[in-house]
DNA sequence: CAGCGTTATGACAGCGCTGTCATAAAGAAG
DNA sequence: CTTCTTTATGACAGCGCTGTCATAACGCTG
């Protein structure tokens, strides 16, 4: 709005084409000329005009973040970080918030890539494990990052920023089995979620090698909200034979348990142990607090961030493709955070060990 | 990315000018052409080129949403309700968060307005509040709206978007005044956000009318977070007459005094009511959920937002500038929500009435 | 229907940048 | 030191739109 390029030029001595190709870190600028324009740059704090930027070039310097996702939590610490990373290389980023269930995402996102010259899609769960939006996003051939569940990246590791919620979800269970609990209940989250698979495998994986069979009322079909939370508890603790221990598929669902064992008069985590996932900030907020595994969501959005924007800058950085995707992190565990909510098993029908 | 003005201007026969003329409501245009135009857009599924806009006229198609709130369903809630705005007008939203307390602030709106061409700003508290965060909006004359509390608005209430905290806090205190409750105790926001005075000034003034002098040791300071509301609320109930009712200031803070009470084994509702502020989704994850004041974020915003963008396209609007504003809020009253962390005050010492 | 004030429309430049292509400078080779 | 490459630099058009200004069409009046 105020400095332009011709500015950088004259004060530089040189022509705003040279200059165009410093900002974009083109070849064939002899060094010292190179200086010369990164002084003026710099003196005069300049900095390119993105509209211009996306008018005049082929590439574009603006990428979309598309979310469907009741967790407020979530989205702001993915919003972030993706906002950092974009900051970080003079990207702008534009939101769209949608509607997973509704036949329209597909048109929207269609508008979206026609419109808007699309530098590329940062992809959240849900949209990005539902095959219909991938096949959609890959048929209007617009570069894309999606952040997955490992089980979910198989076909697609290029394009995905991997979380090992199987590993997550492992540690955690072998967590509430340390503590001596053997009967252990499982809260699903919605079934097109890859995170639910990956999450009960974790547990699965768990209890066969600590060689317990699981029982099938044991785990139960639900979805990541409070409500299922208690309902899902409800039901395991009016049951014949009620867990010791509840994992939660995440912080919501696990907030909605200790309400449903409230409402029960069960006290937490002398009679009952509950283990979240994710480790949003209410987690820190629940009476007790929950133990869960910490999900690192703002990193997590700055590294598929990252690895979509190393790639459109691509042609002509300096150093080789090598090196454009270093320190950009692929997949990531959420580790363990052991708080109040779950303890030792009770002690009263010793029937095994 | 598609379909330009050009497509259009042949498709219509006219000149790309006239299209133009037409997508910007511009008048001198016979309505039999606008219409042959109108036509042309719809066949077409025409939308203006931002960026082209952007970098084009004196106009900006581009609104920036500053905020710095630790509370993520707040912040989404207003995001979002910016972000139908502007779709609703073809504008395009940045958002940039930041923080309220670091100096830098001024610099970054600075760039942020010197460095994209910017149509408006709109401000959520606490920077909205912040009169050197204002002050610096102003030397920079950009157009902007602030969401305030009412109390704040006097001065500028062609920019302001008004909540009333203190109207609202006066109807939640007269709820617990119609429960029996005569000593409530208030727990107090961040001192630099003006809807702490004007929560705590609609408590004042229901104690007041009710009759009843508000002790000093039952106004607590503190900051809207779930910390402060636990440690608020532990002071008020371990002193000699604790409360029998607590207005916290928001619901983060009640969900804190929600964890005092439970911590010191006190039955909400019945030995105690707690109350929040905001209807917060998380005001129904509690245990009990609670009772609170509405308050509409979504809709606050985008009237916020609305009401920027009605000004910015200005000058060529058909019926003149009473219409412009047709339809847009500025003040709300959140509403009284009762839930189940509210009732009756416990009878035992009844000393007065 | 000439003569005037409007109102409607279009030609054209230019926003700040990038892509293409031509040209200048520098190196390599003979 | 001439010729041929290679590398470095610049002139210029044009992205899709809006603003300015000139011109064309219309609508009155006498």
């Amino acid at each position: 709005m105020k400095v332009t390029i011709n500015d950088v030029a004259a004060r530089a001595g040189v022509s705003i084409k040279t200059v165009s190709r410093v900002i974009n870190n083109e070849p064939s600028v002899r060094p010292a000329t190179r200086k010369k324009v990164m002084d003026a740059v710099s003196e005069l704090n300049y900095q390119p005009n993105l509209a211009a930027r996306n008018l005049a070039g082929t590439r574009s310097y603006t990428i979309a973040f598309i979310y469907d996702n009741p967790n407020a939590y979530y989205v702001i610490d993915m919003q972030n970080g993706i906002l950092e990373a974009c900051k970080a290389r003079g990207y702008e980023l534009l939101i769209h918030p949608s509607n997973a269930g509704s036949p329209t995402v597909h048109r929207e996102l269609q508008d979206l890539v026609e419109h808007s010259k699309i530098a590329g899609l940062v992809l959240t769960p849900p949209f990005s494990e539902t095959q219909s939006v991938i096949d959609t996003v890959k048929r209007l051939e617009v570069d894309y990052v999606r952040i997955v569940s490992s089980e979910a990246a198989l076909e697609d590791e290029g394009n995905c920023i991997q979380v090992d919620d199987s590993a997550a979800a492992y540690d955690l269970t072998r967590h509430l089995l340390q503590h001596g609990h053997r009967r252990i209940g499982f809260l699903c989250g919605g079934e097109e979620h890859v995170s639910t698979h990956g999450r009960l495998d974790g547990y699965r994986r768990a209890m066969q090698n600590a060689g317990i069979i699981v029982e099938r009322e044991l785990v139960l079909k639900g979805e990541y909200s409070f409500d299922s939370g208690v309902n899902g508890a409800k039901k395991l603790l009016q049951s014949d034979n009620p867990p010791t221990a509840i994992f939660a598929s995440n912080d919501e669902m696990a907030a909605g348990a200790l309400f449903a064992a409230r409402l029960m008069n069960i006290a937490i985590p002398e009679q009952l142990s509950i283990v979240g996932f994710e480790d949003s900030p209410f987690s820190r907020q629940t009476w007790p607090k929950l133990t869960t595994a910490h999900q690192p969501n703002n990193e997590i959005a700055k590294c598929a961030a990252a690895l979509l924007l190393s790639r459109t800058r691509g042609k002509a950085t300096e150093s080789g493709s090598a090196s454009k995707e270093a320190g950009i992190k692929r997949e990531f565990t959420p580790e363990l955070v052991v708080r109040d909510s779950s303890g030792p098993a009770p002690v009263e029908i010793m029937n095994d060990e």
